[in-house]
DNA sequence: CAGCATCCGCTTTGATACTG
DNA sequence: CAGTATCAAAGCGGATGCTG
């Protein structure tokens, strides 16, 4: 019965998508869902709000747009697609050619997997953007949320947003991006693969992967 | 990356169902699968078989017959679809007119829900049959597999199969049966509502749900 | 530009019939 | 039992057009 409400394509790709930007407009997930069909886009939000799953509100005063945000029946759908990221991880390690992925996809498993290894220290923000391949597609722009980490006595946040400035910015593109973070390879061969970084790369061995001590040096 | 593996209408259904069952055949598979149209069952299968999380077995020597079953990185889908039931049961509860609920269906649940209240004793068994109208569909027979609780010394296990003996044998419809089990119906209603009760029915207030006192009496 | 609705060609699905 | 073959209907992806 559950499958019934969010089995059809798109629809978890969807709620998964309100979970890591929080409410946003339709053009946004557009932008976030590449391939989908916009009608079918309107259909399965149609469907989401009918049973419950979102609501739509106007935005504050300054902005003229329609909002979409997840219900809290909608947000418990995060332990679901939890455990299939976690079940599905192994097919990212492997990588897929044809397969892109965008940046803010990320959030999620990375929220899973960082740790902070300084809970003695305060708070620290590091910021990522997009590479060069991100921004060159015609709607990169508004797909190219960013991502922004902080760690602050112990305890990590990952989120989506534009980052303003950060105590490291890395930019590059997203499959390179989760191999550093992830650990699998270190700075220097990320500098290799096209990763740009400004700051305190010092930073990446503060905030790890989970039950993990390699320096990332 | 995973709903492209398993995000296809039935396959997680098929997972589901071999998850519950264990090693069973293309027939007992589409017993338990009321609607699926047998040329989707078998490309389910075939793709399934490729992606590695099934393997198919010739039974051993009395049966003559090819079974299906999970390899381990299928059985891994048990988290993933826990969860889905889980985000799943207020449907369950609210209960759906046209939607037809097979007993067997009710083991996943039941591991998740029921508990023993007496730890201190050892081993009783409770079976659970299909109903009158579990029966009478053409096809009834292949799909009652029945479930099958045992508890032991604090341990409970719920499968399905077709029980021979029991301290209690349960014979009704899947739905009374589970408003039963889950507490919310005595065993004066479930009389009524066409249960038939063989045996000890003081076990049912040794099997309960988890976090409830209720004796359902 | 945001937020759809419509149309078109193609693929997937569901139902049924048939076969080794 | 374990599928394959066939066909109509529904769903999907892509392009385009419309409205505030």
């Amino acid at each position: 019965m559950a499958l019934d409400v969010v089995g059809d394509r798109w629809t978890l790709l969807i709620v998964r998508e309100l979970l890591i930007r929080g409410a946003c407009r339709y053009t946004d997930l557009r932008s976030g869902l590449p391939g989908i069909a916009t009608n079918l886009l309107a259909e399965r939000l149609r469907e989401l709000e009918q049973e419950g799953l979102i609501v739509r509100e106007e935005a504050p005063p300054p902005i003229a747009t329609t909002l979409v945000r997840l219900t809290a029946r909608g947000q418990a759908l995060e332990r679901v697609i939890l455990e299939l990221g976690r079940w599905g991880a192994p097919l990212l390690a492997e990588g897929t050619p044809g397969h892109q992925l965008l940046l803010h996809w990320l959030v999620l498993p990375l929220r899973l997997h960082l740790v902070d290894s300084r809970p003695d220290q305060g708070a620290c923000t590091i910021a990522i953007r997009a590479g060069a391949e991100g921004i060159a597609g015609g709607d990169g722009i508004a797909g190219a949320a960013g991502i922004l980490i902080t760690a602050n006595r112990g305890v990590v946040t990952v989120d989506s947003g534009r980052p303003e400035q950060a105590d490291l910015v890395l930019t590059g593109d997203a499959a390179t991006i989760l191999t550093l973070l992830v650990g699998r390879i270190s700075v220097a061969a990320a500098r290799v693969a096209g990763v740009d970084f400004k700051g305190r790369t010092d930073l990446l061995s503060r905030v790890v992967p989970r039950s993990d001590r390699s320096s990332r040096q």
